[in-house]
DNA sequence: CGCCTTGATGTAAGCGCTTCCATGAGAGAG
DNA sequence: CTCTCTCATGGAAGCGCTTACATCAAGGCG
């Protein structure tokens, strides 16, 4: 084998081939009209025989468009023995990229994949360099602080997913986090009629967690509810960290809710290991709530209510948008927002308690 | 914003700045030496100032190297709502699809990211477009039937991910899948004690499938054991399959093992699915053993035994085989293997089963 | 029956970059 | 002080493709 790829056949070898100009064969590639059809019947014969596929970098290069489109991640440590809780975010942002694939590739283009930040070095350096290689550009949420964006999205078209929806400089898709905290305060308040509830949160630099935050305690507190001090609950994303801001509270003295939500899963199930190594059951002395509906969840017991999302939606939705803005159609919104759903099992009090080997929402097809 | 990157900055315009020839720049550009430091820094100056990155197009077009290689798993319904076990498959794509974009990017190259067969159509005219836009190829396994790849790898670059090692056309990068039965079977026999033995296999068609068997196989007699006729218990990957033959066997009065194995986890969760039904206690009647170690398995109770597969480095492996065969370095061997390790966990009688809330390989960090 | 129109095809420029070759300026040697 | 030789730099070709423009043949019209 040549080292790459020397000695493909180019658009001359099917011009001389077909005995026709480049011109034409480049036409008959591109579909034009007015060819005749022996014309570009012959240009296909040659094609064919000769398994020509035109250089990506050549017609990139003139046409100032190169197909591709880049998704930005936040990069993981690159151990192969990550066997801890974490390991199950990583399901959230493989099936967006999975459902970006899915809409790059149906609007024929290119998904160029890039991890950055973690053990990648400079995120900025990386997403800099990717830039010269791709139409245009989706960043994950914390992959680069807001005000480090503005500058990049000024020089390449770029949608933010999962962000605030509150950058000015590119376009955001996200889910509706406002909405499905709502969802979340009805059931627990109005639903069960739960009054005393808490809300774990993570970073406080992080949008998502404040805007979810915020959203809950306004819900809660219209519909007559109270919620316990923020600050008594923050914790950082983890499953250790929520573990220990409530061991702390419960340590303190603090009352006991009736209901706790967390902003994400991993901490919600940090918060039922304490709880269960204190002796209080869930749900039927507190309830838990979780976010992101990771799988695993499933198979807690009790398996845990969460909000799930679109997230190869999200992915979709994104690169459709992107697209639109590397080919000049502007997008229907500056902030795109879809839908959450809440996925009620028991630990809210919703279902009784589950310790079989499988969930019911096991389908096993047999 | 312009469509696309119009007016972007360009050599010239770095050279204009500088005040020296696009050669020159492009030479500090690409480090070469015979610089003078001066010069070098007004190109640095001009380059920072105006932001200017290389168009990757042309790069690749004039050096014929773009610097992109493509990696091809095989796609899956664009559902959402895909909630069944096999979901959890996915996690094994996509952590090979994570070791190769670290991989990819240590060696300076971006990985190009495509689904084929599933919901995306023609699986080869598919690859094939990818053709023009990559400097070579990475195949998961099943995405094309073995006699397909021969003609391609004629004509790019290629490695195989996770084939079965005999194809000649191209280089296979795996997992050593005898050696890891034989771990099994030694597990089982040697270490258990177990006399009477089944295998649940997958499709007859997977190279993966029929290297488990005969090598479990081959291991368990060489140890003294036997295996139960293997068509009995025959199955497709899926845990219904699975679970279909195990009671299909039950059902015809076939005599209990005292271990099954499986080819992969979904089977291994399908056969413990009905043994529960049916009342026969894992792992105090019946061992079960699994393959690939997908997350979820560690809880299921007993949490099982299974074969973890180094999938980063699966992934990273390929690319930098890959990458060696683009730049003309000639692979260290055809057919490269990489070791599996067995996770011993409740389900083969080993530890005490676990029905708490989390299992005690979840490090919370607290 | 010649002129203008229309449709099919060829010609050539240019996309942004790398790199071979040429050029010119010092610097050391004679 | 002139002659090579070296090193830094510029000039220009060419990578494979698209596309504006030119060309040419055929047909409709007066």
């Amino acid at each position: 084998m040549e080292p790459s790829g020397a000695g493909a056949p180019t658009i001359y070898d099917v011009a001389d081939r077909a005995g026709v100009s480049i011109a034409t064969v480049s036409r008959v590639l591109n579909g034009h009209t007015n060819l005749r059809a022996a014309t570009r019947q012959r240009v296909m014969d040659a094609v064919g025989e000769l398994k020509f596929v035109p250089n990506g970098a050549a017609r990139g290069l003139s046409q100032g468009l190169k197909k591709v489109v880049g998704i930005v991640f936040d990069g993981v440590p690159a151990t192969d023995d990550l066997l801890s809780v974490e390991e199950e975010t990583l399901l959230f942002s493989d099936s967006i990229v999975r459902g970006a694939e899915a809409g790059a590739s149906q609007l024929g283009y290119s998904l160029l994949l890039n991890s950055a930040g973690g053990s990648s070095g400079d995120p900025e350096r990386t997403i800099n360099g990717l830039t010269g290689k791709v139409d245009g550009l989706i960043l994950l949420d914390r992959v680069l602080p807001e005000r480090r964006v503005a500058p990049l999205a000024k020089r390449i078209p770029m949608v933010l997913l999962a962000g605030s929806g509150r950058t000015r400089s590119a376009v955001t898709v996200r889910v509706d986090n406002a909405a499905a905290m709502a969802d979340v305060a009805a059931h627990l308040v109005s639903g069960h009629g739960f009054r005393r509830l808490a809300f774990v949160s993570g970073l406080a630099a992080s949008p998502d967690s404040t805007t979810r935050a915020q959203s809950f305690v306004a819900s809660v507190t219209e519909l007559g509810g109270t919620v316990q001090p923020l600050e008594a609950w923050a914790a950082d994303w983890t499953s250790g960290g929520a573990a220990r801001a409530t061991r702390q509270w419960l340590e303190s003295g603090g009352e006991l809710p009736e209901g706790i939500a967390c902003a994400n899963d991993q901490m919600a199930i940090g918060v039922m290991h304490v709880l269960a190594g204190a002796g209080v059951k869930v749900p039927e002395e507190v309830a838990v709530v979780g976010f992101d509906d990771i799988p695993v969840v499933r198979h807690l017991s009790p398996a845990l209510t969460s909000v799930r999302q679109p997230s190869r939606q999200l992915g979709a939705t994104a690169v459709e948008v992107l697209v639109g803005l590397v080919e000049g159609r502007p997008p229907a919104s500056r902030d795109i927002v879809l839908p959450t759903q809440l996925q009620i099992r028991g630990s809210c009090g919703c279902r009784a308690e589950h310790h079989g080997l499988l969930s019911e929402t096991w389908d096993l097809g047999v």
